[in-house]
Formats: C-alpha cells, sequence, structure tokens
DNA sequence: TATGAATGAGTTTTCATTCAT
DNA sequence: AATGAATGAAAACTCATTCAT
C-alpha cells in the first residue's frame, strides 16, 4: 500500500513536472527552459527531475507525448459522436487549432519541428503523432462520403492538404503573426475545407 | 581607393559569411551553428564575424533578410512577367515551396520560428517578409480576377489560405515527414490552389 | 533467534556486497563504481548498502580488508607447512603475484595507491596489511638462514627489495604492461629472488 | 612579431598549466584536481585551460608527457656521459627514483595506474615511457657488459626486473610507507642492483 | 581590419547521501 | 531491515562575447 502510494505520487509528481514543462515552455520558449529553471519552478532539485527521465532529451519526448494524449482522446471521442460528418470536420478543426497564441501544445510542436531533424527519436515520434491525425482524418472523410454528406473524393490527398492547411494556420496563431488569432484562423479553416472537401451535390 | 577595395571585399565577406551560415544551418541546423564553427568554414576568427555583426542574434537577421531578399527579387520579376494568372500562380507555388530536404532557407525559416516570440527584431523582419508575399499574392489574384482568369474571390482571404497551406505543406518537405517530396507537395499545392482559386466560369 | 538470524544473513550479505564490489572494481574500476550500479548487480537498493556500510569509502576499507583477509589466511597457513625455506619461497611469490591481468585483489590495490595520500584511514590499513607481508616473508627467511637453506644476510632489507620487486611486477601484470602475464612475472620473480636470497653456500 | 610573442605567450601559458597541475595533483592527488580549482590557482577561468587543452583527459595526458620529457632528457645526458658503466647505473637509480614523498612525476604516475586501464591514449603513452627506461637501461647493461664491467647476463630480463623493483620501491618513498625515504629506497636499489647485475669477476 | 587569447556565466548530468515510510 | 524518492553540491564542458594587439 504504502509502496503503491508512493508510485502514484511519483506519478503525480511526474505529470506535474511535464505540466509545468509545458507551461514553461510556453511562457518562455524551449531554449530557456533549463533544468534548474524548471526544478525550481517545481520546488525540487534539478537531479529529482532526471531521476524520473534520465535525460533532458527524454522529459522533452515525454512532454510531447503526454501533450498529444490529451488531445488523441478527444479527437477519438470526437469521431465516435454521432454527428454529421460536416459538423464533425468542423469540431475537428476546432481541435486541431491552437487555443490562442503562445498555446502550449503547439509552442512544444514548432520548437520540436527545428529539433525533429537531429533527433531520431523526436522525429520517429512526430511522424506518429502525425499520422494519427491524418488516419482520424481520413476515415472522418471517407465516412462523409458513405454517408452521402461530402462528394467523392482522394481522402487521402485532401486529408493532407487540409492539415497542411491547419498547420500553417497554426503557426500564425501561435506566433502572433499579422494578428491572425484563432477566431480568424478558425474561419479561414472553416473557408478553406469548404473549398477542399465539398459537400455532396453542390 | 584601397579603402573603398578593402570594403567592397567587406561586403563580399559579409556575404560569404551569410552563404556559409547558412550552409552550415541547412546541414546541422541553428543549435550546432556556433560561432567557431562558422568562423572555421570560413576561414577566419570568431572575433572578426562579431566584427561585422555585432552578436550572433544580428547575423542571424542578417542571414534571414538575405535569405529573403533574392526570393523576393524572383518574386518580382515573376509577378511582371507577361504570363496568364494561372501559369504565375503555378510558377510562384514552385516558388515558395523548399527546393527539397533540408533546404537551406526553410530549415532557417523553421528554425527561426521557435525564437521569433523571444525576439523581437527577429518577430518584426519575419512579419515584414510574410507580408510581402501575402501583398505580392493578393496582388496576383486581384490581377487575376481582374483579367477575367479567376472567379471573383476575397483575395486576402484566399491568399492568406494558400500560404498558409504553402508553409503547412513546405514544413513537411523539409523535415522528410511521411515522406512528402517536393514533387507531392507541388502536387497537392497546384491541387489545392484550383480548389481555393477556382477558374473564372467554371 | 530470529533476530540473530537475520544478524546471520546480514553478514553474509555483506560479504556478498564486498565480494561483488570487488568484482565490479575488477570489471570496470573503481572510477566506475556507484552505489547505485552496485546495488543494481545486488538486486537490493543504494540506500541499503549505506545501511550497512556507512558511507562509499567505509565500504571501500571494508573491502580491501576483506580482499586482504582471505589471502592472509593462506599465506599464515603456507608458513605453518612443512616444506623447505625454497619451496615456501616460491609458493610465497606465487600467492602474492595477481592471478592474471585485472586481478581483482590488484585492481583495487593500484586503485587504492592513488586514495591512500588523502585517506588516512586507507593508509593506516594499507601498511598493516604491507607489514603483515613483510613480517611474514621475513619470518620465513630468517628460518630459512637458520634451518642452512639460505646464506646469512639482513632479512628486513632483501624482504623489503623482494616485496617491491613483486609489486612492481605486479602492476605490470595487472595493467597488461608490455604484455608481461603471470607466468613470465614469475619466472623474473623467481630468478630476481635466487639472486636477492641466494641459497646457502651457492 | 606580435603573432609570434603571442604565441610563445601561449606556450608559456600551457606550461605555466601544467606545471601547476603537476603541483596541484602532487599536493591534493588527481581526484581532487578540478578544472575550477586549477583555473584559480593559475588566476584564470577553467574555460581557458580547455582552450588549450580540450579536455581533462587531454591535460592530464599532457601533463604526464611534459613531465616525462625533462627526465628522458636527462636520462639521455646520462647515458651519453663517459662513466664507468657502474656509476651510470648508480645514477640511473637515483633518477628513477621519486626526489621524495609525493614526488609529482611519482604522483601522477600512480594516479595514471588506476585509469590506464580505461583509457587508451593514456595506456599507450604509459607503454612508451616505459619503453624509453627499458630500452636506455638495456642499452646501459649491454654497454656494461661489452666494456667487461658487468658479467655476462640476460640484459632484458635483468633490466625489466631492475625495473619492476625500482617501481615498487618508488610507490613506498611516494606514498610515505612504512617510513621508506628516498635514502633508505636509494640504499635498496643499489644493493638490489648489485645482486641482479653482479660485476664482472666477482 | 583582423586575430585569437581570455573570459565566465550557464548547461546538463552524476552521485553519494539522507530520510520518511 | 529495507526501500527508493529526493536532494543538491559538484563536475566537465560550451560558447558568445570582449579586447589588446
Amino acid at each position: 500500500m504504502a509502496r503503491a502510494a508512493r508510485r502514484r505520487d511519483g506519478h503525480i509528481a511526474q505529470e506535474r513536472m511535464l505540466e509545468e514543462a509545458m507551461a514553461a515552455i510556453a511562457e518562455k520558449g524551449l531554449a530557456s527552459l533549463t533544468m534548474s529553471a524548471l526544478a525550481e519552478r517545481l520546488g525540487t532539485s534539478g537531479g529529482h527531475i532526471l531521476y524520473y527521465f534520465g535525460s533532458k532529451d527524454l522529459l522533452l519526448l515525454e512532454a510531447v507525448r503526454w501533450s498529444e494524449a490529451a488531445l488523441t482522446a478527444e479527437r477519438r471521442t470526437l469521431l465516435a459522436r454521432r454527428l454529421t460528418a460536416e459538423r464533425k470536420l468542423a469540431l475537428f478543426l476546432e481541435l486541431y487549432l491552437p487555443r490562442g497564441p503562445r498555446d502550449a501544445r503547439w509552442m512544444l510542436w514548432i520548437e520540436l519541428w527545428a529539433r525533429t531533424p537531429s533527433n531520431e527519436p523526436l522525429h520517429q515520434a512526430q511522424e506518429e503523432m502525425d499520422q494519427g491525425w491524418q488516419d482520424d482524418l481520413e476515415a472522418l472523410l471517407a465516412k462523409g462520403v458513405e454517408r452521402g454528406r461530402f462528394a467523392p473524393m482522394d481522402v487521402t490527398a485532401r486529408a493532407c492538404e487540409l492539415l497542411a492547411l491547419l498547420d500553417g494556420l497554426s503557426t500564425r496563431v501561435v506566433l502572433g503573426q499579422r494578428g491572425t488569432d484563432r477566431r480568424q484562423a478558425l474561419a479561414a479553416a472553416r473557408s478553406a475545407a469548404e473549398r477542399l472537401v465539398p459537400r455532396a451535390g453542390s
């Protein structure tokens, strides 16, 4: 029991670390996320974080996975809901786009893009997560076609285009470019989605 | 005269530095671009580079501007050519997308995205350059509409969508994601462009 | 009773720890002997080892003593045997020299030499053990003289010289220098011993 | 000129570093020779030492070579002198043995023995230096035989035995064992040398 | 202009040790 | 008796930047 409790504490601690790491990255960027700065935020020691994660790289990798895990669950829930394909697609867009400027998940992603070419495990993780979004979007579109909501299409190509568009819009929102905020990005995404994925019979 | 010559040499040297910096970033990433490594590539001393650029941040900023300048010129030339709007748009897409994986210009951009939030001058520069592409694409589209090649549209919105899409595709190509290469990205860009920017009368 | 049993277990455990510590040092050197690495080898926790030994230094000290204890016993046995002095001396040489390259006992000694100047307890222990060898060798030689096997000599000086020679040869064997192996070292030791400790009447 | 001067300064600095490193090792042992401690002794920064030597390991290696270089020169000089072989051998012993307890060169050697098994460049260096002493001692003995000063012998074997003996005695002197000081060690070395390397006709 | 020696703050990482359970 | 989470003080090493020449 005591053991389990401690273990659980450990897990809680681990999650708190990831959470705080994400917050710190969102606030100041990955470059200035030092182990000791993070330790201070957590009221613990740098050694302790390494004790859990082994290295900074591994901590990063865990943070990415953890940050994506919650969203993956939401995405799965969304796909399972009884909604029209159009509605699902709209919700998908909302789910994908950042909540606002400096959205922690997206800040992390952007930092990661820069590290991906020289960090194979990271690259791997990224591919997997990307594939998850791609697969689910394809499934969503395919079902829409099947149900006669969308006109027949090359779902793989359309999904790829849509996701690329969403990535581009997300970057803008997160980096606060040209005042593109979430609302505008969402509008752009919807408008583009309607053109890229036309409804059946339109 | 000797002084002027040296000045000119200086300029040449400065450009060589930027060129070499870009190449180094493309090869190994910004993280491993150290002043002394760059100095060695150039056969000079770290102190000398700083002598010209003042700081690493400023060197970076110059590299970005320099990398973009050539392309801006090409873009202007393209816009001035006597071509149909459709053709121009197609060439615009080709110009925007990376030449291939690890394209130096794009590697730099991606590294920069991560630094933009904490580096105001960089942010500024980025906005300006983005605006350049946006303005020119809007002009291209507007002319196409005016000439009756494209159906009437909200050019600002369409340009924004197209550029976001291109950014997303570029990221994929540069980072070698899911085996998206330039050819595939170009195809995707064209296909999406046709949907986002329909021809007149279609 | 249960307590006593556990005590005994404790002792057994303690010995296993020392044994494993020696093995680890022989394999990878003292520098890479970390408490947790040792703990893992033993299937226990780092805290537990410290619980027994108090500190790493003390563990080391115990390891040295333990490693020497067995040999001391063998040495005593050897001295007590009914053999000619020449034979005893030959066996003494065999006992002293390392079994082969990376001989655990000798690896430990060599590592310790480097720590001896800054670690008084260690220094003390070393002196005692050295004295043990010196005393017994002196006794062996004295008896040989007494029995008329060896020519009269300054036993202290000869013992000192012999032990110094053996130390030097041992170092070579353990560190694998110039391909000096146990067999060669033994031959050298014997040849030198015959010169340093001439037989009576020769 | 300025350049040469600076270079020369650099060299001086480098040598001062090695000298100070040796002194520090002699005083407190290699274990407590930290880069920053050494930097403080030198009134410079840790970064600067690394700037010269690249890494702590390399600094160590340089220190060893530097420490041995002076002695090698002395040894060569000795061999070239017009002296009887007996006299040369006596001087050889004096040269080899440590000047006193905590003799810097020997402290370094002893520390190195412990690091040699896991540090190939160090091992290499050690073998070379050992070979130097062995070769020269063999030459010395061979010449003594040739000149009829020493009785015929297996010079390689005798040299090896003598050097092993000297190593063992040196360890004792440096570590201050059983109060063996340089004088006593020298006496022991001489006495053993006479037995191991008998004069011709004796 | 150009150099490169010198700096030193800052980084990750390691590890013996403590202590609540 | 035993655990292992937590600590935190080092450690080696990096690198942009400065500055005398």
